[in-house]
Parts: structure tokens; C-alpha cells; sequence
DNA sequence: TTTCGTGCAAAGCATTTGCAAGTAG
DNA sequence: CTACTTGCAAATGCTTTGCACGAAA
């Protein structure tokens, strides 16, 4: 909460309940499945509050936009340097820690780096335990 | 198109003007844009065809998908090791070389890692030249 | 003939926007 | 009072799907 109001973002019972759920899981939820389950504690909340919301953080810089799945915005409150890794057969997202991300510098080509996400894509150990390791 | 059959996409009219459009630019375009501009040499051509192609050359491994972009798919013919560079203010597309992208092993926690993608964003040169550097 | 690719339109989702009402400073 | 936030519904936009036709194996 603390933190909210240092990064400019009112704290409302709504924001903190989406914030709260989302230190709370390490599964990269979807948008839609933050609805979901924030609705489970406050049942009255918006959609868009929601994307409000997400929005609102992740400019702030209290959460991470991931766009690991192509077919929706994942979000992370885990701000540690770590690699996100998507299996492309379940669709699952999972971290990978390193010891640091690919540091570029601040400035390349002219252009100010303010961050570098790192993807990685395969298939996981729970599809290839399933002997659906397909290659 | 010896690349396309290779890779066990039959190769169409349709596709190789993708794949020519593609190879011809440095823009990183979304799949409207590549429909958009392949209609300009190919006018019947469907949008369908369009993502279905993108979708094979991708799975095929001619063509990277790229997800810098949260609001839609953009596709890159240049498979060489390079970082993509977003800016968050005119969300134009870069790209930055790098002498090798960011290495994990094949096998981490038992994941299988197929490929790694290393996205940048911050202020691009340009935007920044314009005094919008807004920070 | 069976399979695959194409074109077209419609449907499906994720996300955004407009607006009215409520709340905090 | 003024600015911001919320909730709801509708719209927007990217992408996918269903279907019929045509070309290729």
C-alpha cells in the first residue's frame, strides 16, 4: 500500500485486492483470470477497473506486463531479474532464475533503454513427462 | 522457396509474396500490415491466408513471431541473433545486434528450451530527438 | 478422388472507451 | 467543487473459424 502511493497510484479497496492477488500466485495470470478471481473477494468489481488497474501498475512499476503468450497480457509482481518460459504446448508460463537479465547498456543506437524482458519457449517437464514431447 | 519447401510448407503464390514482402523489409510489420501491403501485389489475396501463412512459417521455423508488441503479433524474416527494441512512445519496432542472444542451457528445470527471445523497451532515438524523451 | 490452399464473411476474444454515478481531497 | 475511480455496456480491433470453391497430388 505503501508502495502504491509512492508509485502515484491511489490505493482503493480495488487496487489493493488485485495487487494482494497478485503478490499472492506465481501462475502469470491472464487479465481475465485476475477478474476471476478477484471478483471471488470482491464481487462487484469491474472488467475494466480491472485493465485500469493492471495498466495503472505496470506504468507505475510495481508490477510486469508480460507478453509471453501471444494471445494475452500475462501479469508478474515478482520484479526480480528472472526469465519467463512458456510451453508451447500447454501454453504454461513458468520462471527460470538467472543470475541477471541481458544487460544491455542504457543507451543503444540511441535509443534509452528503460528495460529488457527475456522469453524463453520450448516445452515444459510436466508435457514432456506426459511422453508428449512431439520431437 | 526452396527454403519454404524445406521446411514442408508448399509454397503458393500467396505465400512466397509474404515471404518476399517479409525478407524485403526491416519493419517488423503486424499481420494487417502484411496484408495491407501483399495486397498490393497479390489484390484477391484473403487476410486469412495471411495469418494462416504467417502461422506455417512460423511453426516452421522461416519466419519469428514477435510478441514486443501487446496489441498485436509482428513478424521478423531475419532469423540472425538479434534484441527487439520497442518504444514505448511512437511503438515502433528496432533492431539491435547483439553478438549472441542471451544463452540458457537446452534443459533447464527439466523444460526443453526450443528458443530465447530477448525484447528492450525505453524511449527510441527519435522520440527523444523530438524532446518528447518525457522523463 | 482425396487433400490442401484460398477467399469471403461471420464469429470469438481480449481489450478499450463512453458515460453516469459515487468518492476523496 | 473538482478530479479521480468505479461499474456497466457497447464498441473496437486482432485473430480464428466455417464453408464452398478450385488446384494439386
Amino acid at each position: 500500500m505503501a508502495r502504491m502511493r509512492d508509485a502515484g497510484v491511489t490505493p482503493t479497496m480495488q487496487r489493493l485486492a488485485i495487487l494482494e492477488f497478485l503478490e499472492g500466485t506465481k501462475s502469470h495470470p491472464t487479465a481475465d483470470k485476475v477478474y476471476v478471481e478477484v471478483r471471488k473477494t470482491c464481487p462487484t468489481i469491474a472488467r475494466a477497473t480491472v485493465y485500469n488497474t493492471l495498466e495503472a501498475l505496470t506504468k507505475a512499476g510495481t508490477i510486469l506486463q508480460l507478453t509471453v503468450d501471444p494471445s494475452a497480457a500475462r501479469y508478474d509482481a515478482d520484479l526480480g531479474p528472472h526469465v519467463h518460459f512458456r510451453c508451447r504446448l500447454c501454453g504454461e508460463v513458468y520462471d527460470i532464475d538467472v543470475k541477471q537479465e541481458n544487460c544491455l547498456g542504457d543507451l543503444v543506437k540511441g535509443h534509452r533503454v528503460e528495460a529488457v524482458r527475456t522469453y524463453a519457449f520450448g516445452v515444459c517437464a510436466s508435457c514432456r513427462k506426459k511422453g508428449r514431447d512431439d520431437a
